[in-house]
DNA sequence: AGACTTTTAATTGTCTTACAATTGAAAACC
DNA sequence: GGTTTTCAATTGTAAGACAATTAAAAGTCT
């Protein structure tokens, strides 16, 4: 672990680099212990605050975690899927908030991915996530929901539908195409009879899923999408017509 | 702008969150100037090294970049798409060499979602994707790689194929699955007659593509996928058989 | 001896102050 | 007017101090 002074790079980001490729490498284990920051320090010739940096750039992406007191210090820590997930879904949120991205772009990359898994849903499909899926579809078929509440209960169970493919990496992968599509999805407001229409196609692609059909899955998939992107020209001719 | 100095979370922490939230809401925009780090401090009413440690964070996930001198400062960064495939396939390769998943749970995922990509790719293809494809199988053809050479060529025609959906949502999404594998692919040993399977069936993708016939890229796809756990079940039982 | 309490030492979190390095802009000069 | 110099603002880094936290060690009581 050693690091150039006089590279053109600030010091605490060529640390931050020595330690994730420890980290990476394996010569630093999950859960290992860093050496303490004072010793850090040392190591590398530099101030505590330049390390403090450093740590807090690797905290940032949860490659490490921190505990103080006695026997406290900076700790390996092990990416979970959980972790995984959250910093896939805000990376993919900001990237599409930031970039202007059209509806119909988001919206075909969602579909394409989620109709991906439908097969592999069909074949290994648990009472689990079929459970989730109903529970989803009862929220939206029986509560007053608001749009919000409507939406993030979509979210719900495309994501059951996901995890339904039993494939952790798969899972992983599609979270962010689906929870980033959300504040996308924010903006198109749900008539009741739109409602009627996609918590059908809820409930068919459900009664596939449990039949193994992996055919009608992906038909009504593609119908969602067709239906999805309907809806969204609408609001967007709406808007245009008003601003007009 | 306001924190809580009596909450359980680090002050760091704290500040971070609050100028991420800014940035995500839209109050501050784009290449839009922070304060600077001593006004943040008298903001916040903290010192000056604890806003640096939250500036820090907030540039590891590249939210923002700093600039020294007059005029300098922390600006908030369009998180490009170039950024994301970084930030993805970092943490992509993290999460499945930190998980021992398994070879055919990764490769399943994988192949899945790039199966995805292929109708609209058949659809869209410009010569330019065509041409990277053919390149690369130019280069894995006549040139005496190694095996790591030879994955990485593989992994660019695979892009190759991706982009071809013209779809930078989809590019992005899969750029985390079809790059995170290359560690694992890089523990199989191409034989000499393996990649002159592997090549033809990149011939017939490319071909396919050119001609765009999606069943039939879709059925070479299949057969890769196929073949390639096939190589790795191989491996893993030389392995096995060495060791006992 | 064993359970409970207190002390202690290690470690991170934060503050203060100071200086170095960088860089754009204003001022001075030719 | 153009060029050079100076300056001021800002981030990067350093050093030292103290507060907060926490686990372990030491001590104490039953």
């Amino acid at each position: 672990m050693k690091i150039d002074p006089s590279s053109s790079k600030d010091l605490s980001v060529q640390i931050a680099q020595a330690i994730r490729d420890a980290i990476i490498s394996g010569s630093l284990r999950v859960d290992e212990r860093l050496p303490s920051e004072t010793e850090l320090s040392e190591k590398f010739a530099v101030s505590r605050p330049t390390v403090r940096e450093a740590l807090k750039r690797l905290a940032a992406q949860s490659l490490i975690r921190t505990q103080r007191g006695a026997s406290g210090g900076a700790f390996v820590n092990r990416l979970t899927y959980e972790g995984a997930y959250g910093q896939q879904i805000t990376t993919s949120t900001l990237l599409l908030s930031m970039n202007a991205v059209s509806f119909e772009t988001a919206c075909e990359a969602r579909y394409a991915l989620e109709r991906a898994c439908a097969p592999i849903a069909a074949q290994r499909r648990k009472e689990e996530q079929l459970g989730k899926m109903r529970e989803q579809i009862a929220r939206q078929t029986a509560q007053a929901l608001s749009d919000e509440e409507f939406c993030a209960s979509d979210v719900a169970f495309h994501r059951a539908l996901v995890d339904a493919a039993c494939n952790p990496v798969l899972s992983y992968h599609l979270a962010g195409a689906v929870e980033a599509m959300q504040p996308l999805m924010n903006m198109i407001t749900f008539t009741a009879r739109s409602r009627i229409k996609i918590v059908a196609l809820h409930h068919n692609i459900a009664d596939a899923l449990e039949a193994q059909d992996a055919t009608m899955v992906d038909r009504d998939l593609q119908e969602l999408h067709r239906y999805t992107v309907e809806l969204a020209a609408d609001i967007i001719a709406q808007k245009t017509r008003s601003s007009a």
